[in-house]
DNA sequence: CGAAGTTCTAGTCGACAAGACGAGAACCGT
DNA sequence: ACGGTTCTCGTCTTGTCGACTAGAACTTCG
């Protein structure tokens, strides 16, 4: 179909002089936890396309900064933080119309902040706010572009990458309780875990948190004020707990 | 309902008359089993920058296609193979000076081949060849740009991928013995694992191979021949090993 | 043809991890 | 004080995973 001749494997039939040019931009999915609901932070859009609608914050990349610096400047720029716990790139869209302005590539990010109660304010004149992440997905509130599906892709990364990854520990602050650690684990992957062996497997053994001393105040109800850790460093090479995925996968007697 | 209201707009760069431009690429890592090491394939680039270097195939995206589109023909333009068992997206590279020419960011795609014994030809067969992995990652072969980061973010993400995915089936032809799938799990790993055990667990639970009745020539050691089987339905959900991570010992050569 | 060698297949056994569960400890409200 | 709530500890059971052994099937070599 096209001109297939080619100097030792490179095609030539594309001209570095004169490349398609493309826009590239940064998007970062800010995730949260938020009254034991997973929640990502989007912004008002105040300006067409898709003016007034909810979108993932954003922007262009330049030409002096590596992608990473972009996503880590959108961020500043957007909420105000300025060092995320938790910062990774997890996929790139570039269909087609995706914006229907010009050719766009946006690089996705993924970060995971700990809850901060209320929306930092940024550089932005439309409103930002903290969504549950399931009213997202179940179409509740309607993203700009392709954003939903890039939402999508951000929570089944989260999905995987607490099963291998300390992410969990960024979800929380300096100082946590293992309840509210469970509570990180049972709203992304949607499961109940048992208190003590959730207990069980990370004290057990040694690396995953260390204890304070310390005592945090009782919920409301009341109940034993739940001892105060922080992480440790085994975090680093990988999780402690598996998703119990037998919960889906029941095995039928045959 | 935490909303609050912002001063200034989204960014200001976002100026869809104004944006920086950005050749953008797609580059694919094709990886295959041969003799029992993992492979990538490599062309020798004909023109500078880096003439003569060995390089992953890869070409500019078409403002037209998307970006598997595009991924997808950059496979069948270099390797000749029109629909690879894998091809999946796992990262993006945009450093600045990342090619010396202009700015260029690439995303970059991993492809499962199986065994395809010689090499496979696109139009010029002799620019291309399979690379045992493990030359390209201690550094016996040097690679154009920054493609050896880009190799070793993808065999790293094979490695995972054996894990949760049914990727080892697409190294496999479409039957293959128990022993052609252990040894992929083997190489990637770089560990030992039991026939046996290794056995069981696929033949334990229903839906993971389905034996076909037939069996494989013996090799030239002789041995009882193996079973033929061929995949089952449940490497779409998940893989049925999983890494004894705990080991250390590298598996000796033979 | 028989012997030796190699590989595949089947089964058992024990160690260990993970889930279920009960009981007690500490704190709340009334 | 007292029931309700939450956290913490221990035990029991279950299932999985690795190590190991033995036998089956096919090769080549003498």
């Amino acid at each position: 179909m096209t001109t297939k001749r080619r100097n030792a494997g490179i095609p030539v039939d594309y001209d570095p002089s004169q490349f398609p040019a493309f826009a590239v931009t940064v998007d970062v999915v800010v995730l949260t936890m938020s009254e034991g609901m997973l929640h990502v932070l989007l912004v008002c859009r105040g300006e067409a396309p898709f003016e007034g609608m909810w979108a993932i914050p954003g922007g262009f990349k330049r030409p002096t900064e590596t992608l990473d610096e972009a996503a880590k400047r959108e961020l500043v720029e957007e909420t105000g933080v300025d060092a995320a716990s938790l910062l990774t790139q997890f996929g790139a869209y570039g269909d087609p119309g995706r914006d229907p302005r010009m050719n766009v590539v946006t690089i996705a990010y993924l970060a995971v902040l700990r809850d901060v109660g209320a929306v930092v304010g940024g550089s932005d004149a439309a409103a930002a706010a903290l969504i549950p992440v399931s009213d997202v997905l179940n179409g509740k509130i309607d993203l700009a572009f392709d954003h939903l599906q890039i939402v999508r892709d951000a929570v089944e990364r989260v999905r995987v990458e607490l099963e291998v990854t300390g992410i969990a520990t960024a979800f929380a602050g300096a100082t946590f309780t293992l309840a509210e650690l469970r509570a990180v684990y049972e709203a992304v992957w949607g499961v109940q875990l048992d208190a003590a062996n959730f207990r069980r497997s990370l004290v057990a053994e040694d690396g995953w948190v260390i204890a304070t001393g310390r005592r945090a105040q009782p919920g409301a109800a009341g109940g034993k004020p739940a001892e105060l850790f922080r992480a440790g460093r085994a975090w680093k090479t990988g999780g402690p707990i598996r998703c119990p995925h037998s919960i889906e996968k029941r095995k039928d007697n045959r």
